[in-house]
DNA sequence: CTTCTTGCAAAGGTTTTGCAACAGT
DNA sequence: ACTGTTGCAAAACCTTTGCAAGAAG
């Protein structure tokens, strides 16, 4: 971790912004849980955990600072929230979410199986793709079998 | 289109609510504006013009309830706003976007090619779909060859 | 000294809610 | 009368911004 630390200063300095204790401490709390989809009242409230004095704008903005530098994601899962996640290093897509519309659990696929379908797309509509996002909706394994509250597919959380 | 609000003034009794003017003047502008993707701000405003009297909630809560019966999807661009669009008839899954991220144009892809990767996802993860999300950002053909704004490109309207 | 960064509070924008008035049956 | 619906205003949210104070070179 303390790696991929070192390298976001140098991201940062590459850019002439400082990898400031704040800004550390949002960033490994990041780090620390890469698999969740935080919000930024999460992020603060972890990040409160270590360093009490930190204000929740200072967060969005460092949040928004990693976002432009392409560091972390912005994600949208519809519950009137931004999360963020981890850009996989290197990596030209990222993974795709399963959000289970029973417990609200949100999985991940790490392939990407759209290749074929986005050479598809750049010919027939001579649109040239940066990124994408895909995601399903539907009923995880550990909710197969219980109740589900019907309501709750009804689709306001799907949007 | 008579039919389509006919249709709709059923769906709604079929659940004990009524299709006031409101509620009508309502789903005739998003019938009229079926390829745009409207907001609740802008709804409001096309409906004003029907019927001046409509207030803003009134327009929210008819959204919320035309979106519980899934005749409109809520859709989520990542731009701030809450978007409307019709559902189409019958359809099991619909299509995709296409968001231009210099002139932020919203295309459609009519065609859904998902069917295998759903298919293999249902199996490997054992995960029930019930709807999916795809959107592609990238530069439409009408602004390929113009000069785009790095800034843009940055990523901050990805969500 | 100069520039970037922070914390706080205030403002901004979108969406929801409480409530009294209203409409239809 | 009873129930669902509306309009208005207020509230609730999430996020951004202005600004003076602070940190770093």
């Amino acid at each position: 971790m303390e790696k991929r630390v070192n390298q976001i200063k140098q991201q940062l300095s590459a850019h002439s912004y400082k990898l400031t204790p704040q800004r550390e401490a949002t960033v490994r709390v990041l780090l620390e849980n890469a698999d969740d989809h935080l919000s930024a009242e999460d992020v603060y409230l972890l990040v409160k955990e270590k360093a009490p004095e930190i204000g929740l704008a200072t967060v969005y903005r460092t949040l928004e600072l990693l976002s432009d530098l392409q560091i972390i994601h912005k994600l949208n899962f519809g519950d009137g929230v931004t999360r963020y996640e981890f850009r996989a290093e290197g990596a030209e897509h990222h993974h795709h979410h399963l959000i289970c519309l029973n417990c609200g659990t949100v999985d991940e696929i790490t392939e990407d199986w759209l290749g074929p379908i986005e050479r598809r797309i750049e010919k027939e509509y001579e649109f040239q793709i940066v990124d994408h996002r895909l995601t399903f909706y539907g009923i995880c394994q550990r909710c197969k079998g219980q109740d589900v509250d019907p309501k709750k597919l009804a689709g306001s959380k799907v949007t």
